[in-house]
RNA sequence: CGGGGUGUAGCGUAGCCCGGUUAUCGCGCCGCGUUUGGGACGCGGAGGUCGCAGGUUCGAAUCCUGCCACCCCGACCA
């Protein structure tokens, strides 16, 4: 096995490939384009869940779940968001296989048992939802109704890309009913706040807020809030992504409700969701070139300790040690795996912890013994020191903080490093070709110079960022004028 | 679906152009021994429908035809 993996410079998508599957996250399945997700990834993705569920929670949401399948008179009840997804859609046609008479031992569908209606499986959960919700509403104290389903949804992609892009992936989805408009679009702003604070503090990767263009919206929304990441090859990835749908599915599903006044009225819609494409944002994000490295709030094993011995007594001797500094570490909530494996090697357990990213090792040999010390290795910086047994706690517990902030500094570093004010289309295209990563221009709003920007260079508008100031200038590609600046990069 | 590429052991590969003993090498795996502060070493061993199906030939991993899968580029996209 080589000990390097391949350079990101040289060809990122190998050096991704390679990583994910070496670090034991996730490889591909015998299945079309789908994953199948390790129980080192999982781990990794439970924690990201039981994060996120906390915060839902916390923001008033309740957990339910909807079916899998989809009748296709509810998908194509709402008109946009049915034409925006009928072209990555798995259907159900038959309910049954029978032996196959010109070919024994193998089976073919029964061409009596077609489904009266075809099913979809679900690619979004917005129409099975609504036509649920209709029956969940009838008054305004019934409002607002704020549910999150985590679930795995498929959609039929043409190319598939491990993590960011599989025909089948895990997410949750938020879909919430309101009683006025103001309340949904508060609600939309909120959850993209939500999926910022988790992903930048927890994930520690920085995201941009912004809505979406008219032409990058979902399907069905009035309004797409997005967070949005830059990657270390310098291409842009949407990590989340927040919806006003308006009254768009309560008229397709006909979901009234008596307001104070006792009139009907339709109600107001948002729906939100992040999904396992966060964990490829996390690899892309952090990881060098010796595997991944995991932020502290986010590792299945914050830290590892790997003893160095010689004999069975010295073994003893620094297991009576580690199993004191391990009650230590977990009495501060820090979880500590002890690698007393007899069958590897040390160096061997400090490459497979790096490319796993355990955020810090401890190695305790018969020297330490001798001096009472430990010596400490950290996975973001690759350095190593010695320090003192006696407070070995505290310092751990400052590098747990540390390492987290650290992490996210860095992200920081880069992404501010690499997003560039251009003013003119060949400075923009020059950008694109040299230094990649955010560019900000001047954009005239309309959908015909967004689509000719995409066709020309391959950049699309990856929001309109919440903070943009407002700012005259004059459109980057056709020199009409422009009230404010957007962000452009090309996307996973 | 269009353009390009690749399929040889669990992984990475040589051989293919120019057909010829028992298909090469490395990693990994198994056994024994020595080792253990950065991916150990020695000796021994196991593991292969050369993507699949046909064809040409005395003889096919190698040549021909068809099919399949995967990767990259485009369209699509959380």
């Amino acid at each position: 096995m080589s000990k390097k993996l391949t350079s990101r410079a040289d060809d990122y998508s190998k050096w991704y490939n390679e990583l994910v599957v070496k670090a034991d996250l996730a490889e591909n399945s015998a299945v079309r384009g789908c994953m199948v997700i390790k129980p080192y990834g999982y781990a990794i993705w439970e924690k990201m869940q039981a994060e996120l569920d906390k915060m839902f929670k916390e923001t008033g949401h309740q957990n339910a779940y909807f079916p899998l399948f989809v009748p296709k008179s509810l998908f194509e009840a709402e008109e946009k968001n049915a034409e925006g997804f009928a072209k990555e859609c798995a259907i159900v046609t038959h309910y049954r296989l029978q032996n196959d008479p010109d070919k024994p031992g193998k089976l073919r569908v029964d061409p009596e048992a077609k489904l009266e209606e075809e099913l979809i499986v679900r690619p979004t959960s917005e129409a099975i939802i609504w036509n649920t919700f209709k029956g969940w509403v009838q008054s305004y104290r019934d409002l607002p109704l704020l549910i999150n389903q985590w679930a795995n949804v498929v959609r039929w992609e043409m190319r598939t890309r491990l993590f960011l892009r599989t025909a089948e992936f895990l997410w949750q989805e938020g879909h919430t009913a309101h009683e006025t408009k103001a309340e949904a679009i508060a609600e939309t702003q909120q959850m993209n706040q939500v999926y910022a604070t988790f992903v930048e503090n927890f994930m520690a990767i920085p995201v941009i807020q912004g809505v979406k263009t008219e032409s990058e919206r979902f399907a069905g929304a009035e309004d797409t809030y997005c967070i949005e990441a830059l990657m270390q090859d310098g291409k842009a990835l949407q990590a989340g992504t927040s919806h006003f749908l308006g009254q768009n599915f309560a008229k397709a599903f006909d979901v009234k409700f008596a307001n104070k006044e006792g009139k009907q009225d339709y109600v107001w819609a948002t729906s939100w969701g992040v999904s396992t494409r966060l964990m490829g944002a996390l690899i892309m994000t952090h990881s060098d070139d010796n595997g991944l490295v995991l932020p502290p709030s986010l590792a299945p094993n914050q830290v590892v300790i790997v003893p160095i011995y010689k004999s069975d007594e010295q073994l003893e001797a620094i297991t009576k040690v580690v199993n004191s500094i391990m009650s230590d570490l977990r009495g501060k909530g820090i979880t500590v795996k002890f690698d007393n494996r007899t069958t590897y090697r040390p160096g061997a357990k400090f490459a497979q912890h790096e490319l796993q990213g355990v955020p810090l090792r401890i190695a305790i040999g018969a020297r330490d013994l001798e001096n009472e010390t430990v010596e400490l290795a950290r996975r973001d910086t690759l350095t190593k020191k010695t320090v003192e047994l006696s407070n070995l706690t505290e310092i751990v517990e400052g590098l747990m903080t540390e390492i987290q902030e650290s992490l996210y500094n860095k992200a920081l570093d880069f992404r501010n490093s690499h997003i560039a004010e251009v003013d003119t289309f060949d400075e923009f295209k020059t950008v694109l070709e040299t230094k990649t990563g955010f560019i900000s221009a001047h954009w005239d709003g309309t959908p015909e110079t967004e689509d000719k920007i995409k066709e020309l260079t391959k950049a699309t508008i990856r929001c309109i960022p919440l903070d943009s100031k407002d700012e005259d200038g004059v459109c980057v590609y056709s020199g009409n004028p422009s009230k404010r600046r957007v962000l452009f990069a090309k996307a996973y």
